[in-house]
DNA sequence: TCTGGGGTCCTAGGACCC
DNA sequence: TCTGGGGTCCTAGGACCC
């Protein structure tokens, strides 16, 4: 059996952990730059402010109905759900974190009742992190996924855990999950099937195997199995990212290269750090740039380029001369750009690299970069940088921001005593 | 005025090989 | 007029997830 354990809201619930005088009332929080809405309370939600909805459109909601804005802390987000996670990782020998708000489960072997087994990790999650999770539990991970689902929607009656391990629930779970709420079924194939007249989970277990092969490739295979109850998907303990990408869209638009240029080199000098945090070379880097895409139709440009490096490298130094190279050949002048990025990719393990005979990153780098590393980590990101970053840090719109509650000494809550 | 960021996997088709 | 057959590898782009 598996389970899936889902943070509920889970940055508004954040953000309300600490002020939990927002208890009950509508709480929604923005991206980068303030630009549109990545959580929302069950209050917000119910007031109809949309996922993923630009900020300035709810603006007379947030007025009429006071609620309560905040500007992304990720910081704050990502300490929270380690606590989260490092809580739930007791409960199996098998965890997947699946994303910064969910992880599976493996249950095998695990005696206890099921339901009671997700009550006790919810409340103990509750109880220490003051973070409330939904528990879904079933024989497949798609099922689980279905499970929790039922499991929050239902939370007056489920308590929040959700056992699916009869022929009878499962039939009754699908029959009441909409189509296009399967975990894997998005926009484009939901409009597919309904085309076909498929409403629910229910009637898409009942299709025909080559049909689905046909129409949505071995992952709607995959679907059907596991909504039928077979197994194709097993745990997936990941080790090491395949890719990293860092991409902003900015406050103003840039018509300069060397602004741009000391950008994209500031995306390859904090992708290489993550990269070396996760004790990787990488062999190949994408740079894009793009105009205002929401602008004027005839203003447009974009374009990416993906470069092979030389060889193998995690050098900030490499990196980001690299990075800035291919900027060169995309970059066109007069042109407004609003959004770039660097993706780092084609990753070996740093144990097995294999020095070429001619061409390799410079030996020097690597105690550099392990020095950056260190001062950077003790003093704060970042103390030292390279020249040809930006000199001054940019300041994205956060008008909203909380205190990074549980990761600066400085900010950490007061407690008054009367 | 204002419109996010970070991932994974699959497939079709081109380039190339014999 | 007729113009082989069987492979592999790579990549861009699509679809999906949170």
């Amino acid at each position: 059996m598996f389970a899936l354990v889902d943070c509920n809201n889970f940055y508004a619930s954040c953000e309300r952990m600490f002020n939990p005088s927002l208890n009950g009332k509508p709480v929604v929080v923005l991206s980068n730059n303030d630009g549109c809405v990545i959580a929302r309370s069950n209050e917000a939600k119910a007031l109809g402010v949309g996922m993923a909805v630009p900020a300035f459109q709810i603006q007379h909601l947030v007025e009429r109905n006071q609620i309560v804005v905040f500007s992304a802390n990720f910081p704050l987000y990502g300490d929270m759900s380690q606590r989260v996670m490092s809580i739930l990782s007791g409960y199996s020998p098998e965890q997947e974190i699946y994303s910064i708000d969910e992880c599976f489960l493996n249950l095998d072997g695990i005696q206890e009742d099921f339901t009671d087994y997700g009550l006790r990790m919810r409340s103990h999650v509750l109880k220490w992190t003051g973070i409330p999770v939904s528990v879904g539990i079933a024989p497949t991970k798609t099922l689980a996924k279905v499970a929790n689902h039922i499991a929050k929607k239902f939370h007056d009656r489920t308590g929040g855990s959700y056992v699916i391990d009869s022929e009878l629930r499962r039939i009754k779970a699908l029959k009441w999950l909409k189509v296009e709420d399967v975990w894997g079924i998005g926009r484009r194939q939901a409009i597919k099937l309904k085309a076909i007249g498929v409403q629910t989970a229910y009637e898409f277990s009942l299709l025909d195997k080559e049909w689905v092969r046909r129409h949505m490739t071995i992952n709607g295979v995959k679907l059907l199995e596991e909504l039928n109850g077979q197994k194709a998907h097993d745990m997936e303990l990941k080790e090491k990212r395949q890719s990293i990408a860092i991409t902003r869209t900015f406050e103003k638009e840039y018509t300069k290269q060397e602004e741009l240029s000391e950008r994209i080199t500031t995306f390859a000098v904090t992708a290489a750090e993550k990269l070396r945090r996760q004790k990787s070379f990488c062999r190949s880097l994408i740079v894009f740039i793009s105009t205002n895409r929401f602008g004027d139709a005839c203003e447009q440009y974009s374009n990416s380029l993906h470069v092979k490096l030389p060889f193998p490298t995690s050098s900030s130094i490499e990196l980001s001369k690299a990075a800035t190279s291919a900027l060169n050949r995309i970059f066109k002048n007069d042109f407004r750009y609003k959004r770039a990025g660097v993706i780092l990719m084609d990753f070996i393990n740093e144990t097995e690299l294999q020095p070429s005979l001619f061409f390799n990153s410079d030996p020097r780098h690597k105690s550099l970069m392990q020095t950056i590393d260190k001062l950077n980590n003790k003093f704060g990101n970042p103390v030292l940088k390279l020249a040809a970053q930006e000199f001054r840090t940019w300041k994205m719109k956060q008008e909203h921001l909380s205190p990074r509650y549980t990761t600066n000494i400085n900010e950490v809550i007061r407690v008054k005593l009367l």
